[in-house]
RNA sequence: GACCCUAUGGUCUAGCGGUUAGGACACCUCCCUUUCACGGAGGUAGCCCGGGUUCGAUUCCCGGUAGGGUCGCCA
């Protein structure tokens, strides 16, 4: 039989970097097995639901490259989607909750009490085959001891998530279930379900959770646990997508960069880790700062020039050659998108701040002697290309019997307003000649 | 409270009835260098505890401890 899995997220309104590994996991299983990657919007619960939660989880899923074969294609609940089963949200496919609710009554399986429609819960324990936990034997609970059964439909009309959740997976012909181990416990009842409605259950994969650092759950609040948060922060969907992988799950080749194909090749649910891992954003990072260094040009561009955008500047308005030269002394300097603004915005700016604590070190009596010297060796410099002016800032140094970092510091803090960035030679040129002068000229003024 | 899952450096992990317990991130030192980053060379740090099985347990079993999860007219 084809492997048929599904992501059923809620719409909460954000898609948790959890739910986003569960996917990832179970597209891998899809891609791995030649099978179909299903998506499935779970709002049953009416006040959750909004065109816009719903968005959130199509375009997280866009962006990490996960595409499903059948789901939604908008997040309007009435709108387009492709696939055979749909419609996809649960709000749209009341009609067979409410038959399979009839259904049960009428075998006996499930009764009514206070409105609420309540299903017959079986009393013995239950084994759950799990492929990545193995075998578990759940017994009832105290309390379910106390009250076994429980309600598959409200007093108000509306199916409940363990009711829903199986009868979707049923007439969807889901085959394997890869879900977060928070319903590892839960699973029994939809066992108890499946044998209801007279059909096998699914193969159920429970994989860990992600924690915190400090290995508490991770929730809403907790800084990471956006998806949305890492676009907005210049990261790489690939980087993401990488790392993700290397939670729960290993290529056992002692290698961290996983090339997604290559992830599809060798994934596979009965090598899932079972314990819990804890999410490091540093390594992420790292991972981020080696995909970074390989985009090429364009695409370093646009995710630059996009950075730049969102901090609020206007490179559109700069020459292209300017921009682009300048982006290119950035290269491989920098992580995170989201630090380029900081890290060369001094490109684009007319007035620049000095950094405080660089200029009380730098902008000293001495130094405003060499960079004086150094202002009027440049001034005959023209044009001003990179290899020339390190010619002419070495020269001086030697003119001045000093090393050349004691030129450089200060130079850099009065033409970048910082004490680190881009290549003090190649950021001059960029800059060029005019810039260069009147730059050291008003750094001067503030000695 | 009951039930379930889990346990290799700080973190992610590889591994095994006998290994100098491997890799990566982070951290520290040094080298490279105009800063930063990259790169290179080193380094600190680990099998949760207690029993049992065994000639021998990090590895298998049991117990404890710790962490996580579930027990909703939430999903």
């Amino acid at each position: 039989m084809k492997v048929r899995v599904r992501f059923a997220p809620s719409p909460t309104g954000y898609l948790h970097i959890g739910g986003a590994r569960t996917a990832l996991f179970n597209w891998l299983y899809a891609r791995h097995t030649g099978g179909k990657f299903i998506l499935r919007i779970e709002d049953t619960d009416a006040a959750r639901n909004s065109r816009e939660a719903v968005e959130v989880i199509l375009q997280g899923l866009r962006w990490l490259g996960l595409d499903w074969d059948e789901g939604p294609l908008t997040g309007e609940v009435t709108g387009p989607y492709k696939g055979d089963f749909g419609p996809y949200f649960q709000s749209q496919r009341q009609l067979q909750y409410q038959q399979r609710v009839e259904a049960l009554l009428s075998k006996g399986l499930a009764y009514e009490k206070e409105g609420a429609i309540r299903f017959k819960m079986t009393r013995e324990p239950i084994l759950i085959r799990d492929l990545v936990v193995g075998d578990v034997l759940r017994p009832l609970t105290d309390r379910e001891e106390a009250d076994p059964d429980f309600v598959i439909q409200r007093s108000d009309g509306q199916p409940v998530f363990h009711l829903v959740n199986v009868i979707d997976d049923l007439e969807m012909n889901i085959t394997h279930v890869i879900r977060g181990e928070d319903h590892l416990s839960n699973t029994t009842k939809h066992l108890a379900l499946f044998k209801a409605f007279g059909v096998p259950a699914p193969h159920y994969a429970h994989i860990p959770l992600i924690l915190n650092s400090d290995g508490t759950k991770m929730s809403k609040r907790d800084r990471g646990a956006a998806l949305n948060t890492y676009w907005e922060e210049g990261f790489l969907p690939e980087a993401v997508i990488n790392y993700l992988c290397l939670l729960g799950w290993s290529p056992k080749d002692n290698r961290e960069k996983i090339p997604l194909q290559e992830a599809v090749d060798r994934f596979d649910l009965i090598q899932i880790l079972r314990h819990n891992a804890r999410f490091d954003y540093e390594k992420l990072l790292w991972l981020q700062g080696e995909y970074a260094r390989e985009l090429t040009d364009d695409r370093f561009y646009e995710l630059a020039v996009a950075a730049f955008t969102r901090a609020g500047y206007d490179t559109r308005s700069c020459p292209l050659d300017y921009l682009k030269a300048a982006l290119d002394t950035c290269r491989g300097k920098f992580r995170l998108f989201s630090e380029l603004p900081n890290y060369a915005g001094f490109y684009f700016k007319d007035t620049l701040e000095y950094d405080p604590v660089a200029a009380a070190k730098e902008f000293t009596p001495d130094n405003k002697t060499r960079l004086q010297l150094l202002l009027q060796n440049l001034t005959s410099l023209n044009p001003f290309p990179a290899a020339e002016v390190e010619a002419k800032l070495k020269s001086t140094a030697a003119q001045l019997g000093v090393k050349v970092g004691v030129l450089v510091h200060p130079t850099r803090l009065a033409l970048t307003g910082q004490s680190s960035g881009p290549s003090l030679y190649h950021l001059m040129e960029v800059l060029g000649r005019e810039r260069t002068l009147v730059r050291l000229e008003k750094a001067l003024a503030r000695f």
